[in-house]
DNA sequence: TCTGGGGTCCTGACCCCA
DNA sequence: TCTGTGGGGTCAGGACCC
């Protein structure tokens, strides 16, 4: 534990759903519902107008519907939210090189490295700071939570939200915790936590009453003995700059459950090429290959093979998952499927002739595969598409949310789509609430387009954080640099 | 009502090997 | 040679996180 509430934890308030209002000023003091829209999507994130009417993340989309009938259904453009993150994260750098991003929208920083804080008084202006700067540059807000530790300032900016800033000042923490939940603290959830209220711990209180040996007892080794220091208020791990990822997926739940055993192989393969996509981007290549099935009674189970060697080929990966598919009973239907990599290496040359074939026909498949699923049998002459489809295809071209341009309306947003026609809201992010227009879904004149910056005129933050108000350490700590105990 | 997608970490069973 | 033991790798599943 430090001696000084040094560490901060940044969570950008319902981020996606927070963009899309500051993309589209028609949204701005609505409830917005950013998720999957799909029959069997769930929401990623709501904004607080869609909080207050029982919306909450990881909540089936379809119930989302029927308590927020009138919401903004959004699918996430993470493009956009990507661009934001990066301003933040770039923020973020400025205070300290120690800087550990967690997700898009959240991160730790040490600031005692930085040497932006060493005390309470200097972390808190810091964090100030840093909210301002995010509000300038990107428009949103951010919460933000100090503490001597990663485990506190996460607690901290928990309690800050939204739009706030909350200090656990070190003395203070156990007091502090103690009638909180057991699910406050990181790493336990809804079975974890069942588990601990069967034994009687509700409070984080509870569990440091207990003592160590009961809770490893109940829960295990390394969870136990790390439950039992997390109620104490103990956590020394420290802020880490850089992770390298362990293992790299994808996977795909499909609208109805498949049946037929020859789709299924074909998903198979579809997906094992865009995983090895990915690990090709990302310049690595894995060792083991994860089959992942989940049927259709939501029962999930995987199979992995480990490779004599590293490998970013397609055909391998492709064969791999094809042979681990062949052990799995899919028959009662698959509602989902996934591949991943694990072991990852990094990439190393093989044979550059391989590998260029490997390219082509990777790009190839990709080609093949991004065709609309339907076109499974002969192409021509395709008959009128049924009601549901034609509503289907007009979903997947034009996303609800996602940006267009129109030749004569200019730039605009798609609020909804089916039945061969699109509506679109035409606005900008500094624009007034736009008027709403409706087009052929094959209008020449409209296209899809890039998600504009939300911010119209960035305000100059190149010499921040040095353009901050001095506070009382900065001048102290000038001459030394961060002090620890 | 019906549960995404991308990850991480831990545990226990099993096998091989020294 | 037999038996026991402990460590490491592999595999499957579960819990958790955002």
């Amino acid at each position: 534990m430090r001696p000084a509430p040094t560490i901060l934890h940044l969570d950008m308030d319902a981020f996606y759903a927070s963009a899309e209002q500051a993309s589209k000023p028609s949204l701005r003091g609505k409830a917005v519902v950013v998720g999957g829209l799909g029959p069997r999507g769930v929401v990623a994130t709501a904004s607080y107008e869609a909080r207050k009417l029982g919306v909450h993340s990881a909540m089936p989309t379809a119930q989302a519907r029927r308590l927020a009938p009138n919401a903004a259904y959004l699918v996430p453009r993470f493009s956009l939210y990507r661009t934001v993150s990066d301003q933040v994260m770039e923020l973020l750098g400025r205070l300290s090189p120690l800087v550990e991003p967690l997700s898009l929208d959240e991160a730790f920083v040490d600031l005692e490295a930085g040497g932006t804080a060493d005390d309470s008084a200097s972390a808190r202006a810091t964090g100030e700071g840093l909210r301002a700067a995010i509000r300038a540059v990107t428009g949103l807000s951010g919460s933000v939570g100090l503490a001597g530790s990663k485990m506190l300032a996460k607690i901290a900016s928990e309690e800050a939200k939204p739009d706030g800033l909350f200090v656990i000042e070190p003395g203070t923490e156990r007091e502090l915790l103690a009638p909180m939940s057991v699910r406050i603290l990181p790493g336990v959830g809804p079975a974890t936590g069942d588990h601990l209220r069967r034994a009687g711990m509700t409070t984080v209180h509870d569990l440091a009453e207990a003592g160590e040996a009961e809770l490893v007892r109940l829960v295990g080794k390394a969870h136990g003995h790390g439950l039992y220091r997390m109620a104490l208020g103990l956590d020394d791990r420290p802020v880490v700059a850089e992770r390298d990822a362990k293992s790299v997926s994808v996977e795909d739940t499909f609208d109805v459950d498949l049946h037929d055993r020859v789709r299924v192989r074909a998903e198979v393969e579809r997906l094992a090429v865009r995983c090895v996509e990915r690990l090709r981007g990302a310049d690595r290549s894995g060792r083991t290959v994860v089959l992942k099935v989940r049927r259709y009674d939501f029962s999930t189970l995987t199979r992995s093979e480990t490779l004599r060697g590293p490998t970013d080929d397609p055909t391998v990966v492709r064969e791999a998952a094809g042979r681990l598919l062949e052990s799995v009973d899919t028959t009662g239907g698959v509602r989902l499927l996934g591949v991943g990599v694990t072991g990852l290496a990094d990439y190393t040359q093989e044979d550059l002739f391989a590998q260029a074939a490997d390219a082509r026909e990777l790009a190839q498949r990709a080609q093949e595969h991004r065709a609309p699923v339907e076109e499974d049998g002969g192409e021509e002459a395709a008959p009128e598409p049924d009601a549901a489809t034609a509503e289907l295809l007009a979903a997947r071209r034009w996303p609800a949310g996602h940006d267009v341009r129109h030749e004569e309306h200019g730039h605009g947003w798609v609020q909804g789509s089916g039945i061969g026609r699109v509506t679109v809201r035409f606005e900008e992010p500094w624009s007034a609430p736009g008027r709403v227009l409706t087009f052929r879904i094959d209008d020449p004149l409209l296209l899809p387009a890039e998600p504009l910056p939300l911010v119209r005129e960035a305000p100059d933050y190149s010499s921040w954080p040095a353009s901050l108000p001095k506070s009382r350490s900065d001048a102290e700590s000038s001459g030394g640099g961060a002090s620890s105990p």
